[in-house]
DNA sequence: CAGCAGATTGACT
DNA sequence: GTCAATCTGCTGC
């Protein structure tokens, strides 16, 4: 059987938008301490695209006890401390020096759905349990642990999944980064039309159409 | 060293 | 719609 798993070369590309788009129908999978796996598929992503990008933690390539991951060679994880308390998942890609960083905002459960569910104090099948980047560390119980764990590793990976068609992604501005300047306008967000998982659906109507 | 903003979320008015 | 929770890193005194 061939593997399922994304290699490494799916995230050594110098585009990280292009990753980014690329990303979306493909599962983010992570095994727990004791064994057990849970995964959802990717529905929701943000590109930010390093040094030059006044959105990214790497803009002007500046370096700090949580960025030093960033620069390192995809695929790794990085995962920060937003706000005090929650964790973010960021997927680093391209070569080593390049802080090229994809942000994971939401997931669809598909495998352990039920472990996803209860790590959230919700009901399987709510569409609220890995729906927002906070969220989807919660439901996969990432943390700082897992910052600068390899993707190709045991505790965290990507899986194939299936394509989707180019008619079914929307792309927007990313959210929460007004303080960016012109970058906070660039269309690096991209979603799956009409999935309920997507977070902050109350701003995605007039980019439904791409 | 104090103050503040931040790639967020959920509870409450 | 408002607001608090609570850590990292930047700015300025």
């Amino acid at each position: 059987m061939s593997s399922r798993r994304l290699s490494e070369s799916f995230f050594l590309g110098p585009d990280v938008v292009e990753i980014s788009r690329k990303l979306l129908g493909k599962v983010l999978c992570s095994r727990s301490p004791s064994g057990r796996i849970t995964g959802g598929v990717i529905v929701e992503t943000e590109a930010y695209a390093g040094a030059g990008d006044r959105a990214s933690h790497a803009f002007g390539n500046r370096r700090t006890g949580r960025t030093a991951v960033m620069y390192r060679r995809g695929p790794v994880a990085y995962v920060y401390l937003c706000y005090g308390l929650h964790w973010l998942f960021n997927i680093i890609t391209n070569v080593e020096g390049v802080p090229h960083a994809v942000l994971v905002r939401a997931l669809q459960p598909v495998r352990g759905a039920a472990l996803m569910a209860r790590r959230r104090g919700l009901d399987k099948g709510d569409p609220r349990v890995a729906s927002g980047p906070g969220a989807v560390s919660r439901a996969l119980g990432i943390s700082s642990a897992h910052s600068g764990e390899s993707l190709l590793g045991r505790r965290v990976w990507v899986e194939r999944g299936r394509s989707i068609p180019p008619d079914m992604v929307c792309s927007s501005r990313r959210i929460g980064v007004s303080y960016a300047g012109r970058d906070a306008r660039r269309p690096w967000r991209f979603f799956i039309r009409g999935n309920a998982c997507v977070s902050r659906r109350d701003l995605n109507r007039n980019y439904e159409n791409n």
